[in-house]
RNA sequence: GCCGGAGUGGUGGAAUGGCAGACACGGAGCACUCAAAAUGCUCUGCUCGAAAGGGCGUGCGGGUUCAAGUCCCGCCUUCGGCACCA
């Protein structure tokens, strides 16, 4: 029999945190109530701040949780249960992205179907969030998967379809630009003499053109639109991708599998019409600079212009696209890239001229013969070659000059594969004097170098001039750019160029339109429907949602990874009594036949929005009541911190965290659709989150045996050597190398909530999660380590509850002024703490005030209560067991966080520190309040100090109270 | 190559320009115990010293300052992101 029968053990925590689990989902504890819609609790609502706090919506994995999984999730939880504490209306909520690969790909293996993995693998994740005592309103746990949900996500993507971008609409905000309905489009092409017509490509006016024309007209500005262009093609996936999941060795982000540009009719998302709002926006939310960084980045905006050369022998000139129109001057050839629709039509029939330079030719009879061939190795070089080829360069002379439009040089024209057809107009003109690529291809093919601007002193002769500087050598019979600075220049030139018709300012962005479609099974229907004459209608919205039918087969036709001339077959296209239909789309034209659209939506598009979903899941009628997400998600009075001066606050998610892999694809798609629900008026932020934190990652301890090959981590014993004291790992008897690494099956690292629960229980994994380091920092996982967790919450239980009869122990004494002190202090700093997301602070400060109650003989009934409160939004279910056992009926969680008396805060005395020459050689207790001069005199009285400076005094500071510091002579 | 972050004890980490190393893990010792575990207490940056006390110390080299982990300049290492982006 234990003498500590009521000790906190792992089985205490278990028993106290399920039965405090069970009685919150009794009580709806965390159910947050709406202004409107169906769960309407107006009179809940009233007078109360709200907050938002979202996690990132996370896939439920087969292999279930992992303790990196939690970290954001604890953090999310802490910081709403510390601001319920505070009087706000929170609400905190959980849902599954629940489309994904690795169900589809299972069920590919298994003939199971991906719905049935999906929902089993739901409820493991969901027993593991609840066993962590999260303070979810587990009403709002939605699933992508759901018909309910998923209703809604093609209800916004008919919305999208039927929205086009007038670039020349006012907003509200004042600024130019945003989505209207495309009827408003086809209004103004209707109304004659209006101010927007249309003409299709042989020139017949809107009225004239039959459907079908009319449609591609359409197409052209609709956001969601068809488009037969270049796409990303897996043949090993069976899917073609979106840029943004491409990774930059020319493979899918998911799977690795190898990607062919391949020319398919595919939807697509104008979210390059957005470009300069989600850039410019990045302005108005709170999120790491690392972030917003990496989103310019991938819009890449840049200014610049655009040039038109003459070309010899044809009337369409060679646009090009430049950000150093300042240079022009120094343009002594042009590249174009291979596949530069123009090149065919440049191209002179016939040989060479005979001057030609042997060196551009690349041993070809004929320019026309050099073009085909250059062309066919391109095309056959995958993205991987033409990047390992580095910055040697290689192209070939078309034949065809082009003339510099500033001076009349007729300039030769190349092509090469160092310009890409997808930037700018896949056309340059090469300035080799102040670019590199320039540089190098000039001196491999002998083209002339000038020097344009002058570069700094000491610069090498053989290098190209990149930096700024005055210009030089660029001046004609009417302008004149010389000594001016690149700034100047450029404007000077890009008004002469203007003023002549040969170029124009523009700006260029490297963000592509989105691809949209994908050849899977698994995911949402397109809510379109396809005519006789091929043209697309958006399913109306009585007969959303199109549901996913079953299928016999689940498998997209998938090839050989590396078979770049395959093309893609989706799996619903197999069910021909789903894709084939009769239908009366209420267009006044009765029952029709249409074919369905048989791809599916890509992974993101439950993502786009379903924290709006949150905010009124059950709502029919629409997909989120205007009135709640003007209260959850509504611009705030005031903008973000660091904003601009004159920035409208966006609105959005008040605490968003996630990890950073996200921080292009998931967020940036999630700001397009956004913004177009809010041209569209359907929401009243600008922004879906307005501030975002990114955490870092768990990393646990992984092992490798001699060949390199991970070993099971649980199974490795650490070795230390009797000699030296050095541990090494040994696994089944073999020495194994540690590093640490992702979690996960891989590296055979995997350690489970489950297995902390059992042995600690979740405060316990609570504490140590939050208190390992700052939550934006990856940190290596150590299982030894947990127990110091564990070992705070039993001295703070102790403190409370009597471990041999489990009785409270607490007594209503006052508090002495020393514990009152420490009190205080502790609640200063943890409520600075914890808004600011600094848990692990936090945490060391209740440590040391539990600590201090530890070492007084009985612990008074206020220190320990406060102490109860400070700790429950890290380890709620302790704090509420000890809350109820200190005589409270209601739970903890809507107590009022306590406030600190600024009186206790300031010390009587201070510990003052007696510098000598920057050096600390002295202490001293001084009154707080201590005047300067009084500070001085005492200090240079000490006898340290007067031995110190028997030479003399050069100076002295005073920082009182805390410091002195003196300066012999 | 470009952009951004990070380098502090054996380990994770803490420090509005003002006592470097809070808190925790690990380690050492002591108490309790027949013993062990658990728990409690003490010590724990390196180094010289019996001690008192001293010297050194936040990746490296400079600088600003009475005072630098913190600010500035130049490097090194490392981790992310982007990359022939005109």
């Amino acid at each position: 029999m234990s003498e500590t029968p009521y000790r906190y053990t792992a089985d205490l925590a278990e028993t106290i945190e399920l039965a405090w689990q069970d009685r919150w989902e009794e009580e709806g504890t965390f159910h947050a109530p709406n202004p409107a819609g169906p769960w309407a609790e107006p009179d809940k609502v009233a007078g109360r701040e709200k907050l938002l706090v979202l996690d990132m919506f996370p896939y439920p994995s087969g292999a279930g949780l992992h303790v990196g999984h939690p970290l954001g999730y604890i953090a999310t939880d802490v910081f709403a249960r510390y601001h319920r504490m505070t009087g706000k209306n929170v609400l905190h909520c959980l849902g599954y992205d629940a489309f994904g690969l690795p169900a589809e790909q299972y069920a590919v293996q298994t003939g199971e179907h991906p719905r049935k993995t999906t929902e089993e693998n739901m409820v493991v994740m969901k027993r593991q969030l609840r066993r962590l005592g999260l303070g979810h309103d587990d009403r709002r746990t939605i699933a992508t998967i759901d018909p309910g949900y998923y209703k809604w996500t093609q209800w916004i993507f008919t919305q999208i379809y039927n929205s086009w971008y007038d670039p020349e609409a006012v907003r509200p905000d004042g600024g130019k630009g945003r989505a209207r309905p495309i009827s408003e489009l086809v209004a103004e092409f209707e109304k004659e003499g209006g101010s927007r017509w249309a003409v299709n490509s042989e020139g017949r006016p809107w009225a004239e053109m039959n459907d079908v024309e009319r449609a591609e007209i359409l197409d052209m500005f609709r956001l969601a639109y068809t488009s037969e262009a270049p796409v990303n093609w897996a043949p090993g996936l069976g899917t073609v991708l979106s840029n943004e999941e491409v990774t930059n060795d020319g493979r899918s982000e998911r799977g690795n599998y190898p990607v062919f540009k391949t020319n398919l009719r595919q939807w697509m998302m104008r979210i390059t019409a957005y470009a300069d709002r989600l850039a410019d926006d990045l302005d108005r939310v709170d999120w790491p600079d690392k972030v917003k960084a990496m989103q310019r980045n991938w819009i890449g905006r840049s200014q610049g212009a655009r040039v038109a050369f003459a070309v010899d022998g044809t009337d369409i000139p060679i646009e090009v696209f430049t950000t150093r129109p300042d240079t022009l001057f120094g343009a002594t050839f042009m590249v174009l890239a291979p596949e530069h629709p123009l090149v065919d039509s440049l191209v002179p029939q016939g040989d060479w001229a005979s001057d030609t330079n042997p060196t551009w030719t690349s041993g070809q009879a004929s320019p026309a013969a050099a073009v085909a061939a250059y062309r066919l190795a391109a095309s056959r070089k995958s993205d991987v070659e033409r990047q390992t080829e580095g910055k040697d360069k290689t192209g070939v002379f078309t034949g065809a000059f082009a003339t510099n439009p500033v001076n009349g040089q007729r300039i030769p024209v190349f092509i090469a594969d160092y310009v890409l057809m997808g930037y700018g107009t896949g056309a340059i003109m090469a300035v080799p004097g102040q670019d590199q690529r320039d540089w190098d291809f000039a001196t491999q093919f002998e083209l002339p170098i000038i020097r344009t601007v002058q570069p700094s002193e000491g610069h090498p002769e053989d290098e190209p001039f990149t930096g700024e500087g005055p210009a030089v050598n660029s001046a004609n019979a009417e302008v004149s750019l010389d000594g001016l600075g690149v700034s100047e220049a450029k404007a000077t030139i890009i008004e002469w160029l203007a003023g002549k018709g040969f170029g124009q300012p523009t700006v260029n962005y490297k963000l592509r339109d989105w691809l949209f479609s994908r050849q899977r099974y698994w995911g949402e229907p397109f809510p379109i429907v396809f005519d006789e004459d091929g043209v697309s209608h958006a399913v109306p919205d009585s007969m959303l949602p199109v549901e996913l039918p079953d299928v016999p087969d689940y498998s997209p036709k998938t090839f050989e990874p590396e078979d770049a001339s395959s093309q893609p077959e989706p799996p619903l296209g197999r069910v021909e009594e789903w894709v084939n239909v009769e239908l009366d789309l209420g267009d006044g034209r009765g029952l029709r036949k249409f074919r369905r659209e048989t791809n599916t939506m890509p992974n993101w598009a439950g993502s786009c929005w379903y924290y709006l979903r949150y905010l009124d899941p059950a709502n029919d009628a629409a997909f989120v009541d205007p009135e709640n997400e003007a209260y959850w998600m509504g611009p705030h009075a005031t903008p973000v911190i660091g904003a601009a001066e004159g920035v409208v606050d966006p609105g959005g998610v008040d605490l968003y965290i996630g990890g950073v892999e996200h921080a292009v694809l998931h967020l940036l798609y999630a700001r397009f659709w956004h913004k177009v629900l809010h041209d569209l008026g359907h929401v009243t932020s600008d922004e879906p989150f307005r501030k975002y934190f990114s955490q870092g990652y768990i990393q646990a301890p992984a092992y490798r045996d001699d060949r390199g090959q991970p070993v099971e981590a649980s199974e490795v014993v650490e070795v230390a050597d009797p000699a030296t004291g050095e541990t090494s790992y040994a696994w089944q008897g073999q020495p194994v190398t540690r590093e640490f690494g992702k979690i996960g099956k891989s590296l055979k690292n995997v350690v489970s909530p489950d297995e902390m629960f059992e042995q600690y229980g979740a405060d316990t994994l609570r504490v140590y999660e939050m208190s390992m380091g700052p939550l934006e920092l990856s940190k290596p996982w150590e299982t030894r380590a947990v127990v110091g967790a564990q070992r705070f919450l039993q001295r703070l239980w102790r403190n409370v509850i009597d471990e041999e009869t489990g009785a409270v122990r607490v007594v209503d004494v006052p508090l002495d002024d020393a514990t009152a002190r420490a009190l205080h202090k502790t609640i200063d700093a943890v409520s600075k703490d914890f808004p600011t997301l600094g848990f692990n602070t936090a945490i060391a400060r209740l440590i040391e005030l539990n600590n201090a109650l530890t070492k007084l003989d009985a612990v008074p009934r206020e220190a320990a209560e406060k102490l109860v409160v400070m700790v429950a939004p890290l380890a709620p279910h302790i704090a509420e067991e000890l809350w109820q056992r200190l005589g409270h009926s209601e739970s903890i969680t809507f107590e009022t966080f306590p406030v600190a008396d600024p009186a206790m805060l300031v010390e009587d005395t201070v510990t003052c520190v007696v510098q000598i020459k920057g050096k600390v050689r002295d202490r001293l207790e001084v009154p707080s309040d201590i005047s300067e001069d009084a500070l001085r005199e005492q200090v240079l009285g000490l006898p340290k100090v007067v031995a110190a400076t028997e030479a003399g005094i050069r100076t002295v500071i005073v920082r009182a109270p805390r410091l002195v510091n003196v300066v012999p002579l």
